[in-house]
DNA sequence: TCCAGGGAATTGACGTGTCAATCGGGAGGT
DNA sequence: ACCTCCCGATTGACACGTCAATTCCCTGGA
């Protein structure tokens, strides 16, 4: 029975039922939505949505290949992320690995003619998929809010990082 | 019922530069604040949301219990998603399952007291956090537009779902 | 009686993600 | 030269999810 006594409520430390509402829904939403587009990339392409940020970025490369930790970085995942999922798609053939002659104790990671492929045919659907689930479910007012509220999230995000 | 007209679907089959790049900020945005209010509830309670889902389920369950598929309905999981879940929920004495009396191969899934203790302990550092990481990071009205945007593009999903 | 079928739940295999070691070189200081 | 420290990358252990079997039991024909 310790409930939020009125003096602890003041400054509102909790959210209320409707905000909490949103939350949720907002939660459950999001998470229906992603599945939807991989389920749908690996039905068309037998990609995941990983896959594809990968193989995005090694084609918009120079030269098709990266450094490992540069594309770690740019897709913004943590290397040891990266290096399980580049072990995956090693074995699947999409990319190769190579001792980096630069840097030392550095690997490049490159794009074999199987990813580039796989690469290739996977856009068009995918960018359809997204276009499909979500720019058609919104109107051009929620779309445009859909992505200030991204901006808001992720601003407070950030400053909020220092704690 | 505002269906895309089909000068909108004939016209533009692929979503724009803009559009496309909302559709990243909003998925990588999402991705991130679930990982956050995660990461906290982990660190105040050593609860996962999906530990904190299943806990909240039984606790409002009559007699803080409840059958295994309707504690899956109820959260919207797959059963074998919550079999496996529940496995090491068990594992962790947060949870106990028993044979059904009534269901012939039903199980009934019951809260320990180390289980209950553990979402009391949770429930309002992770209210708290859902505020701050997300409430607090909208004005009024980005927080409705969340609430409608998810509304909107759940009833995409649903009837898209026959397809 | 026997057995086909169906519902409830579990299991196994595997992809994915995180965290904490670990490895293998160069610097840099002494 | 030796030793320590840092840095890039990998690895191992484990949690989590999905899909495709599989198990167990019950029920409804033939």
């Amino acid at each position: 029975m310790t409930s939020a006594t009125p003096e602890r409520r003041r400054g509102r430390q909790l959210p209320t039922t409707e905000e909490l509402r949103i939350w949720r829904d907002f939660v459950e939403t999001t998470e229906a939505l992603n599945s939807q587009v991989a389920s749908r990339l690996q039905a068309d392409s037998s990609l995941s949505p990983g896959d594809y940020a990968v193989l995005l970025a090694l084609s918009e490369a120079q030269g098709r290949q990266m450094r490992s930790s540069v594309l770690a970085a740019h897709i913004g995942w943590e290397r040891s992320r990266l290096s399980h999922h580049l072990g995956r798609m090693e074995r699947r053939g999409l990319i190769r690995r190579r001792e980096c002659p630069t840097v030392p104790r550095g690997a490049e990671v490159l794009l074999t003619p199987a990813g580039a492929d796989a690469f290739r045919q996977s856009t068009f659907p995918h960018l359809r998929a997204i276009r499909e689930l979500f720019v058609d479910a919104l109107t051009p007012d929620q779309l445009r809010a859909a992505g200030e509220i991204a901006a808001a999230l992720r601003e407070h995000l950030g400053t909020r990082r220092d704690e």
